[in-house]
DNA sequence: GTAGTTACTATCACTTTGCAAGTGACCCGT
DNA sequence: ACGGGTCACTTGCAAAGTGATAGTAACTAC
């Protein structure tokens, strides 16, 4: 058994849960990606707590989702950007947006559009292999050797 | 301002993420998918605290992923079934699998198999208007009027 | 009637969260 | 050079949530 499968076990979505599996961590996300990167931006937009905000930050920079870059030198100020692990994250949430838009209530909501089409985007999650959206086929879970 | 949009803003990411934002919510939606129904299944498939796992199940039955079915009259003994809501969640935890499968380190890890193909499935999150997986086109936040 | 199974609830220690206030490094106007 | 403002936090502390352990309830099987 190697260290990763003592520390994290052997299932991939319980390895990423451990990483990203709070609320606040995602949402931070969401406002990176949407332009929001310096630390008063988020905590002004969330209204989350200012300790909660730099703890959760520390976190994702240390997962490796985000990492800091420095915008001015004096006063030293940083700014967190999107890694690439950071940036194949976000299509899980315009999924879980997808979800929330059919199951959780109405009103208006904000969406994300196409910048070419200018048609709201529907995120589906499909099969690389067979191109069919998860769901609509029988699967089996398999365990490693 | 509707009651929706007081309650849970107009985000729809927020939203989900306000009924099941939590890792034990997910890790249970997994265990339910791959056939453990049934509270002691759960619980010793995950290794959760029974207070814990008894509050889970009734907030996720509460939020509508759940539900209850009767599968002995006496004793009386229920199972947790999934209901519509809470299968359309199972591809984003599929997603989150193939992100933790990519970017969380190696060892050997459960998969997902596509039973008519015996191949492992590779969940993308694609736009079903373009077809284009997300990351791929740019993108922009449109607000609701 | 005693042991086992299943699905919990209750108690309580411990951890995490989050509000409010404060700190440090700087810039800018007067 | 001194006060005010901005930005990115840190500290202190109360409140809420989490989780290990033990116990309960409703049976069944022997």
């Amino acid at each position: 058994m190697t260290d990763d499968e003592k520390k994290f076990g052997t299932c991939p979505i319980d390895r990423g849960l451990t990483l990203i599996g709070d609320r606040w961590s995602m949402l931070v996300l969401r406002d990176v990606q949407r332009g929001f990167t310096r630390y008063d931006q988020i905590r002004t937009s969330l209204g989350i707590a200012p300790n909660i905000l730099a703890r959760r930050l520390a976190a994702l920079t240390d997962a490796g989702l985000l990492e800091k870059r420095r915008y001015s030198q004096r006063p030293p100020r940083d700014e967190y950007w999107l890694t690439e692990k950071g940036r194949d994250f976000l299509p899980i949430l315009a999924a879980i947006g997808a979800w929330g838009r059919k199951h959780n209530g109405g009103g208006a909501l904000t969406r994300q559009v196409d910048v070419a089409t200018g048609e709201a985007i529907r995120p589906v999650v499909i099969d690389a292999n067979t191109g069919a959206p998860l769901g609509t086929r029988d699967l089996r879970l398999e365990y490693p050797d």
